[in-house]
DNA sequence: GTGGAAACGGAAGACCTGCTCCACTTAGCT
DNA sequence: AGCTAAGTGGAGCAGGTCTTCCGTTTCCAC
């Protein structure tokens, strides 16, 4: 979750980075991790600078691009979802193989914002993030389609309605609303199976009159 | 949902607005319906002014706070809400009344940005809108009551539960994605029924290999 | 028609945000 | 140690948005 590949920067024909300029290049990654986890991807470059203590130009020079440091952040994220979706796949139990991922997929979108931005750039085709939806969809598919041959998974969905109805989920509510994502969760689980005769329980969520900051977060504006 | 009121602004003691003042009044809540349904509800006053045909300083005057122009405007929307929800509580067949509110309700919120915001802080609590949600509560919990008394609508579910789920679903995709959406409220709608033997047909999406942009909009940051 | 209060509009100032640039510092080689 | 190229940081500029302010226009009571 930490770690940061060393030097070569997808160019391995590049000469290597002095030692100061590769440390920085950490603390920057580091932080924006953080930053753009709590704010989304469009975080301002002098938040993360001030984080990384490190100067905005310092930032700058390193990722000319957003689009740069959001790549070389997120190539480890998405692989942390696909190995996710790969050991549901595995799952001898199909249904709890699911169960979990979904779980687990609206918890990890929630907590990050930056990963759920990511994710849904990545589903829209988004070029630079497009081979994350490449390593990501085979892997979604093969959950769907192992949970469909052990018919407990309704046949006529598929792998983009899984990230889909993950990222919905995963909207719902902030930081501390865990448990009403799993309500919802297990409601779209129950929406997700082939047939049940009686609905599966719902986590109770104790939501005060005045209390309700449980609904989904608001769009933002198109730039 | 074009009609304004024509004086009397909250305050009946204050004196009527000068003939043109009023005019321009009805222009500019009728050019912030526009803007905040296509931007969400912090769009520039710049915009709205244009789409109004008057100068910014006209907006300001009339409404200084942005919320005072947020109410005005929405106090009506929600109403629209309410209606369509005491609509469906009237339905002799329940389920199908919740059927058609959670569709309606999905498709008002992805068409009016600025109303799923309000409706978003409604539930929230927000001092101003807050009477929007008194409204609103009682209306989609006697729908839900209904629907439950009936035996069709799962037991463990509150008006409030169905008011997330059509926010939830209201926030995927974009303007020609209404089939997509209307997928997932039948997904969902399958997971809200008491029991069900077989799944219910998912409205068909044909989307082609690089042509996803169907996923949940981003979030926005955080002033 | 006239006087004066109400309303108008948009230029201008305050503010905020993304990005560049260059005088200075530092690592690493000799 | 001394030299040089690589690296640094933050002041400052450009471009945008929000809000105010005041000279001009419009309405309406008389």
């Amino acid at each position: 979750m930490s770690s940061v590949t060393p030097a070569a920067d997808g160019d391995p024909a590049a000469r290597p980075l002095r030692k100061d300029a590769e440390r920085n290049r950490a603390r920057i990654l580091a932080a924006a991790r953080e930053v753009f986890a709590a704010q989304g991807l469009d975080a301002g470059f002098d938040e993360v600078a001030r984080v990384a203590g490190v100067g905005v130009g310092t930032v700058y020079r390193r990722f000319p691009e957003r689009r740069d440091l959001v790549e070389a952040l997120f190539q480890e994220e998405v692989d942390a979802v696909v190995a996710r979706a790969e050991e549901a796949a595995a799952d001898p139990d199909p249904w709890r193989g699911l169960v979990g991922f979904l779980h687990w997929g609206a918890e990890a979108q929630a907590a990050d914002r930056g990963l759920a931005q990511v994710l849904a750039a990545a589903g829209r085709g988004h070029e630079r993030v497009a081979s994350g939806r490449d390593r990501l969809a085979p892997a979604v598919d093969a959950l769907v389609r192992h949970a469909q041959r052990a018919g407990v998974l309704r046949p006529d969905v598929s792998g983009l309605d899984i990230g889909i109805a993950v990222a919905m989920v995963g909207r719902v509510g902030g930081p501390d609303r865990a448990r009403l994502r799993e309500r919802y969760v297990t409601l779209v689980l129950d929406g997700l199976c082939l047939r049940r005769d009686a609905p599966t329980p719902l986590p109770q969520v104790a939501v005060g009159e005045d209390d309700l900051a449980c609904v989904v977060e608001p769009v933002r504006r198109p730039r």
